[in-house]
DNA sequence: GTTAGCATGTAAGGAGTTACATGATTTT
DNA sequence: AAAATCATGTAACTCCTTACATGCTAAC
């Protein structure tokens, strides 16, 4: 039931669905992919991933390509059971699955589930932006009394970076109900 | 010298700067204020509240206004060291004084420090996110190979957000230069 | 041959959340 | 009188980061 820490395997099950992969890549990866929020420590990535292993989600794979005489890397592989365990995560719709963080993972592997989840999570992370965007807007027109100059900036760029990117998800919402190739740009003008 | 955590500390005397308070308006306060991030839970107030009492950073206050009979609300106030310290952590530089949460609430209290310290904590931002910016798109030049679609519109998204940022650091940085009135646009002449 | 980067791990500790526990006051 | 909200707190737990520990391999 999507907990908060599941993210990290999210993460990597997502990307091992683009094939095997050791830890140290995985590392690399991911710190590239979701480069502006925290970065992964090794501190928290390999206990994740002998968890997993535990949990049969990936299993050690034997070197295929592999010159022989490097340094033992442990690479791993999706098991069925793990790609059964993402797809349901992939899916759920938990409190915390609209947050930041969560969300950006999702979105990063979209291409590994069907456009019915897609949708699913786009507008629900919309529908919390819009939440969150009502009651500070409600909130501040009760409260407004004395603002700061500079906290009342602070607040109106929020507000503005929030709209940007619901603006943002309708577009891609509307991409994918139109069927259109996913994202990138918006071709003008269809309903 | 600016641990991780010190944000609550910091955040607590920058409203504490506007008067006294006890904990649970201090919670309303920085939750409307921060309301774009995690919420602030009285598991990690009250305890900070305790220590910083314990610090001396602020004192009980025995209710000024107080109606007599309304359950014993604690409220607090900085002491001159809380003053001193809140100067000192505001101007501080360490590495954790860029990442998002601590920049929103030095930001928020800029009207309680100098210029001079505005500036450089604009500044360090600023740079702070240039760089990022470049590593990201360096590293993505080098592994451009395939890119999947949905993780190519996230980093797209995230770029054009983070470049968005750094023009309204810009525009604050020249009307910190220039004298004028703090942000971007002035409510009519108020206080 | 020594530094830099690859590669894997563990132990300790920080920071904050959840859930629990309590009780007063205001509103319905 | 019940429900909501004000108000303060504690204990357990989760997740993650930091710092440490190790050793291989490539480049200079």
């Amino acid at each position: 039931m999507a907990r908060r820490g599941d993210t990290i395997e999210l993460a990597v099950l997502g990307l091992l669905h683009e094939g095997p992969m050791h830890g140290y890549e995985l590392r690399k990866r991911l710190n590239l992919m979701l480069g502006w929020g925290r970065v992964l420590s090794y501190g928290s990535l390999y206990p994740a991933l002998k968890k997993m292993l535990r949990a049969n989600l990936i299993t050690e794979v034997s070197a295929t390509t592999a010159p022989i005489s490097r340094r033992p890397r442990i690479v791993y592989e999706v098991t069925p059971a793990g790609n059964e365990h993402f797809q349901r995560l992939m899916s759920e719709v938990g409190p915390t699955a609209w947050e930041d963080d969560t969300f950006d993972i999702r979105f990063a592997f979209f291409s590994s589930t069907d456009m019915e989840i897609r949708l699913r999570v786009l507008e629900g992370r919309r529908s919390r932006l819009q939440e969150r965007l009502a009651r500070v807007q409600g909130e501040l027109e009760r409260t407004q009394a004395e603002v700061d100059r500079y906290a009342a900036e602070l607040q109106r760029h929020g507000v503005e970076s929030v709209e940007r990117e619901v603006r943002w998800l309708s577009d891609l919402i509307q991409a994918e109900r139109g069927g259109d190739d996913p994202p990138a740009h918006r071709t003008a003008g269809t309903t």
